[in-house]
DNA sequence: GTTGACTCCGTACTCGGGTACGGGGTCTAG
DNA sequence: CTAGACCCCGTACCCGAGTACGGAGTCAAC
């Protein structure tokens, strides 16, 4: 698992070349490291990061929280890897609420729209279409919307 | 609710102005319409649409699968509208289950974290660093991924 | 000693849903 | 009549996580 080119590396973590270059810019993988004649070779160090970014992904981490995880320690920062756990787990619950409002938003549609007799207009479009309120904050990560401009 | 110039319009729906345009290009809002001197005007039928594309959006539809839904007809087209309907719940309830997997994989960290006595490494970390196997796809919507360039 | 596969590096593009900016025109109140 | 607010239009930029491309260099095998 030594003397690895870019390619080799890419492949055995099952990512693309692009991609390991992007980690390196971002810099979640060292980009110096050893040189064999005019190509860089990496090893079980690389490798081990590739995957742990790939794990923490696929917990819901990001580029920069993954980051900041690769910066802890392992023997003195175990508060603060749980802290980082706690916190993704309440912005995952977060998300799952939200999708579980237009799931059951979207389930009244399709019921009553099944419990309508043929000569009525259709109740989803009708639904969009007169729309009670739309509330506050509906796209996105909250950002905040200005109406027109207020500075 | 007539002869709303394009701030007006923008104000009572709650967006801004940009964003008004914006649909309009993407044909979300017919661009052409009555003009009050130089300037456009817009109704009750801007209005509702503006009402529409929102309300869909927070029932998770994109603007592209709104435009779809634009174009169905209320008298006509039940069907679709129920057929676009359960795909998205459908869709909404996939995110739901990959999030709660998440979540799974954070609360068992979190809790052998919390029963693992101080001088052990963190068993978070841990287990990112030494991850069982990252599996096929773990990134955004399924989008394939060749390791090498497979044409 | 040449072919073909690979690497290096920089830059630009993708998607989605907007936001920001800038120059010029217009409308309305004082 | 002029100031300030607003509109029009085009273009460029933002985020996040990559992907794509192109030219030049290099390495291994035949």
């Amino acid at each position: 698992m030594n003397d690895l080119t870019i390619g080799a590396l890419a492949k055995s973590a099952g990512v693309g070349v692009e991609t390991v270059r992007y980690y390196q810019r971002r810099g979640l993988i060292p980009a110096n490291g050893a040189q064999k004649g005019a190509f860089r070779v990496y090893g079980n160090h690389e490798f081990a990061r590739l995957r742990f970014i790939r794990r923490a992904q696929t917990l819901g981490f990001s580029l920069d929280e993954v980051s900041e995880l690769l910066a802890l320690d392992e023997e003195t920062d175990r508060e603060r890897a749980r802290a980082f756990a706690r916190a993704k787990i309440a912005d995952v619950e977060s998300r799952i609420r939200q999708l579980e409002e237009m799931r059951g938003a979207l389930q009244g549609l399709v019921t009553c729209c099944e419990h309508t007799e043929a000569p009525a207009p259709c109740p989803i479009l009708h639904a969009l279409a007169n729309a009670p309120e739309p509330p506050p904050a509906p796209r996105g990560k909250t950002r905040a919307r200005s109406a027109t401009k207020a500075p």
